[in-house]
DNA sequence: GAGATATCGGGACAAATGTCCTTTAGGATC
DNA sequence: GATCCTAAAGGACATTTGTCCCGATATCTC
């Protein structure tokens, strides 16, 4: 639910001592955008500390979240790759601090430091099965059971995350959310 | 709806000319299962010819399809990079060709090649960025619009792939699919 | 031909989910 | 204090989707 990649965070702060230049260092206060949807994209980014959302806004002008960002975590890799516009935006939840690496740079260090090639490999290979696993389990099953997957993967999700984020990363309303919340607290008695 | 990589077809029948003890090419007939679900992989696969199904089993027995795989798509490469079980199962929809890659060449072809290694990273994004665009849509739209948005992607959608298998890879029952397919018709009248 | 089996189509009803609206509470701003 | 936000909670109702059927059709097998 909120992916982190501690190897890789720890990786690029090392490389960051040998590169300064190249890599810099930016604070998002809690609420600010980091990232709009449908730019050209220069940057390449690494959560250093905090929670960040990705989220893609649908022409119906609803909100669906792709990812919670945690440290470790890389976004704007798919763009730097395939040189296509964002298709998500990304918001900073609580304040968050991101290393950002400019796209051509990180381009080279792709072609030229293997370490880093098969680390941003295996993040993207993890993201497709994150995806591959969470979206087979939230379209067979009823929203009840989604919630409870969420709430066994991070028990303190309530109290991180707003509602409405939540709603909207399951796909559903806020009402329904509500109801199943609700009613799922009754049966217990 | 039908992923294909002709680029990647290329480059990968250009490497077995050259290389033709590591990759085989096997024949997978309609039907027949080339991937089983919570196996450990000791292959790559690139589809050559024919129309393969990705699918992933719930424990309630319900399917939901990730993907259907066409020419020069590859799969298997998730697991060869982070070393888990398979989370798919893979069958043929049609009679199908299939390059087989062990995955110690596949891993070795990623770290010594780099146009190789290139054209695995941006499938791989490719895929991430698929699923975020296609499951955004499906969380925030009704059956009849998804469905209309899968036979504009694909016209002929309808005569090649069963109805089963639309309405598993759209998360919903084959009789809801029915419903608004009919329903969608009528209107026009 | 009789008996399996799979795909397709749809009726009737039940259950899940969405829409719309009202209320409450707290924090921020002027 | 008055006003404006935003988050949360939930009632009432409409719509969508699922479940459980039954029947038709085609293919394959024995």
């Amino acid at each position: 639910m909120i992916r982190t990649n501690t190897a890789l965070l720890d990786y690029i702060s090392g490389i960051r001592r040998d590169n300064r230049e190249a890599i810099s260092c930016y604070n998002f206060p809690e609420g600010t955008r980091i990232v709009e949807q449908q730019k050209r994209l220069s940057f390449v980014y690494i959560v250093k500390k905090g929670v960040a959302k990705c989220f893609l806004t649908e022409e119906n002008g609803k909100d669906f979240i792709q990812e919670f960002f945690g440290e470790g975590e890389v976004f704007g890799e798919i763009e730097a790759l395939n040189d296509k516009l964002s298709f998500c935006a990304v918001t900073a939840l609580t304040d968050t601090e991101v290393y950002q690496i400019p796209r051509t740079d990180f381009l080279k260090l792709l072609d030229e430091d293997k370490v880093f090639n098969r680390f941003i490999m295996n993040a993207i290979a993890g993201k497709v099965r994150y995806k591959a696993l969470r979206h087979a389990h939230n379209q067979l099953h009823a929203i009840e059971e989604n919630v409870q997957r969420l709430q066994k993967q991070f028990p303190r999700l309530l109290e991180v995350i707003p509602k409405k984020d939540i709603a909207n990363y399951l796909g559903v309303t806020l009402r329904s959310l509500n109801r199943v919340l609700s009613e799922s607290g009754k049966e217990k008695f």
